[in-house]
RNA sequence: GUGGGCGUAGUGUAGCGGUUAACACGUCAGGUUGUGGCCCUGAAGAUCGAGGGUUCGACUCCCUCCGUCCACCCCA
């Protein structure tokens, strides 16, 4: 608890986003937008906050999310509210609420959008964190499946990072899922004893988790366990067999491109079936899953709408961006200034402000100089404002009615210009 | 919720049972006549995370709490 003798600082999870940072994160906000528009998806946001129900019953009352991880508070008028902690469930909802099974089916819909999970905080983890996700809502085809990977793929592609790998897996519908987590439970049963005391605890509780479990002797025992590929209905099956050859054809246009079909891959939400993918980094540590995602035929119809399919996935955009550093992926800078205006007496900064506002209906970008300083102050404010020139005026300029203009980014010929705003903008933006 | 590492100026670090608590970067001001980058000088900036204890004396040793990082659970 800080006092009123402490300075605040950000609560515990969440981040300032400096402006250091602020350029990678533009790169790669634009990078998501521009991927998405490439394949027909279009830009929704949806509230930060929801009905606590939308999460109960979308995303699972079982689950750890709803169970321990939910911002959640009553508002003046009683209702319970909730801090959004994933975006699939929203965009359901919104499709819903908006009637859009009357548009052309399916409806392709992206967002980036901060999300909100009462969690420990740790490397890759945060309480705030902002996820680029897609949904594509009333297709069962596998088209789409594969298409949602493919967004995936060319996103990181773009973004240039590489020794990602694709897991992916089918669990099936939730009529054979069932079967499948009961034949589970029997099989993990039978070996209780050699279970590490972890994976005891939660066998009643989600037997499909020993799946993925980090503790080696569960692993060994996982290696033959009951596949969910072996309880696929016919109609899965054949689901998962198309997506199959669609995945292998996208590897002519991603050489690099590679999936594993991994039968520990399970995901925690409920709404899940069939589908289910996820691509990691080749990075040691532990929270580094940069997409998670697959299908979602049921949950339309768990809230309420006409029994309608979806799949998605959502992409953490804090994982990306530590991976985008770990890898050195992509440099990015932001473009210099046009100018920084240094100023030297009061009548040269009344004259350098209006001039920096016509300027500027120029499209040029100019920085002022701290009024009152000295002439070396300001120069030296300029020469770290990443500014291709300084535009110099003093008492002496007003006089004779010229600006003086010196490059900032190169050795070279301090200018004379006449002071007007059309002479001054060209020398400043040679291409105007 | 559980376990481990770490907490000294804005940042990164040094330090030791007794010092005016050090260094670098950064910030601010200067380096003669109005002009940045390199260099030089100077200044500001730290109740050494908080509280308690041991001691003649604690930033330094012990305990508690808090914060932070990492890991588990789980997830993006």
């Amino acid at each position: 608890m800080a006092d009123q003798q402490q300075n605040f600082r950000a609560p515990r999870g969440v981040d300032d986003i400096l402006p250091d940072d602020q350029t990678l994160w533009n790169a790669v906000k634009s990078t998501a937008i521009q991927t998405a528009r490439q394949f027909g998806y279009q830009q929704i946001d949806t509230p930060v906050f929801e009905h606590t129900g939308l999460f109960r019953r979308g995303v699972g009352d079982e689950t750890d999310i709803v169970q321990k991880e939910m911002y959640s508070f009553k508002d003046l008028g009683g209702d319970s509210l909730t801090l959004r902690p994933e975006g699939t469930a929203p965009v359901c909802r919104s499709y819903i609420e908006h009637g859009m099974h009357n548009l052309p089916q399916p409806v392709r819909l992206f967002y980036i959008a901060p999300m909100f999970r009462y969690d420990r905080p740790q490397a890759g983890r945060y309480r705030q964190h902002h996820q680029f996700g897609c949904e594509a809502i009333g297709d069962p085809s596998p088209t789409i499946d594969a298409e949602i990977i493919e967004i995936g793929l060319r996103y990181i592609t773009a973004l240039g990072l590489s020794d990602v790998t694709v897991r992916i897996n089918s669990i099936g519908d939730p009529a054979t899922r069932t079967g499948h987590a009961d034949d589970l439970r029997a099989y993990f049963t039978r070996y209780a004893n050699d279970l590490p005391k972890v994976d005891r605890d939660r066998l009643d509780r989600a037997p499909l988790r020993l799946l993925d479990s980090k503790e080696p002797a569960t692993q060994k025992l996982s290696a033959n366990a009951p596949k969910s590929l072996d309880y696929l209905s016919d109609d899965a099956k054949n689901h998962w067999e198309s997506l199959l050859t669609l995945l292998d054809g996208l590897k002519t246009a991603y050489p690099n491109f590679n999936y594993r079909i991994d039968h520990t891959l399970v995901r925690g939400l409920d709404y899940y079936n069939r589908t289910v993918f996820e691509f990691e980094p080749s990075t040691e540590g532990s929270q580094t899953s940069l997409f998670g995602g697959g299908r979602y035929d049921p949950l339309i119809g768990i809230l309420g709408g006409n029994d309608t399919p979806g799949v998605g996935f959502g992409s953490g955009i804090e994982r990306i961006i530590l991976e985008i550093q770990r890898q050195e992926s992509l440099k990015v800078a932001n473009p210099p200034l046009n100018a920084v205006m240094v100023h030297v007496g009061d009548n040269a900064t009344n004259r350098a402000a209006a001039l920096a506002a016509e300027l500027r209906n120029y499209g040029i970008s100019i920085l002022m100089a701290p009024a009152g300083k000295s002439m070396r102050a300001q120069m030296r404010y300029a020469n770290r404002a990443n500014a291709n020139y300084a535009i110099i005026i003093g008492n002496r300029e007003i006089e004779q009615n010229v600006a003086a203009i010196k490059p900032l980014q190169f050795d070279g010929e301090q200018l004379s210009v006449d002071l007007e705003v059309a002479a001054i903008a060209k020398t400043v933006c040679p291409i105007l």
